[in-house]
DNA sequence: AAGAGGATGCCCT
DNA sequence: GGGCATCCTCTTC
């Protein structure tokens, strides 16, 4: 597939992380995990966990794992990782230093193979659902651990810059979501919506 | 070596 | 609106 709208390296070599998640709305999330198999769409929903001082990211404090050591990577990467036993989420790492930042999918907008996704997640027809909320995204894009570490300017998931850019003001901010363990963190604005977008995912 | 819990979604009332 | 499915990772013994 031509890409001449792919978002470059330097997008991702950022050390804001509350800008890259409010950046990434509008930006278009594709993969190909099965050769021949394109599906897309517009991210409307992200979350931002800013480094190790950030009690809800999964490096608070230095936190360095297994897991957790994509984060640490140049940004430019995906971090994958299992909640709840059976759910993938999928996260962009953004840095330019080795600063474990990284913005959480929450929900995309279908556009490119939705007929595909549809059959991915079991479903009849197109509705909100098929991609809003962080694990029917990843599973209607066919994305698993195995996208762990996966390079955004690799041939199994990218995202593009298709011009749909957006004001201030059409930005949602709100709690994130499942982190009430994080204390004062809890409550930073860290979640970013579309504003009047149907796609946004249903919690909180 | 074992246990707790999690950045969720679905199906049932 | 509530309970459950399900399993990997991390923490602690």
């Amino acid at each position: 597939m031509e890409k001449k709208f792919l978002l470059p390296l330097e997008f991702y070599l950022e050390n804001d992380v509350v800008k890259v998640g409010k950046d990434l709305l509008g930006k278009v999330l594709f993969t190909e995990i099965v050769p021949g198999e394109i599906t897309g769409g517009m991210i409307v929903e992200t979350e931002s966990y800013a480094g190790i001082h950030d009690r809800a990211s999964h490096a608070f404090n230095g936190r360095r794992t297994k897991r957790v050591e994509p984060m640490y990577q140049k940004g430019g990467i995906a971090y994958v990782y299992l909640c709840y036993g059976f759910h993938h989420l999928l996260n962009v790492v953004t840095n330019r230093e080795e600063i474990p930042h990284a913005v959480l999918i929450r929900a995309i907008e279908p556009l490119y193979g939705i007929d595909l996704m549809i059959n991915r997640r079991g479903q009849k027809s197109l509705s909100p659902s098929l991609t809003a909320g962080p694990a029917s995204l990843t599973k209607a894009l066919h994305i698993t651990l195995k996208e762990n570490f996966a390079s955004f300017l690799g041939k199994k998931i990218w995202i593009e810059d298709r011009g749909f850019s957006l004001k201030e003001n059409e930005i949602i901010k709100s709690q994130r979501v499942g982190v009430h363990y994080a204390k004062e963190d809890a409550f930073l604005p860290y979640r970013f919506r579309m504003k009047d977008n149907p796609y946004t995912s249903p919690a909180n």
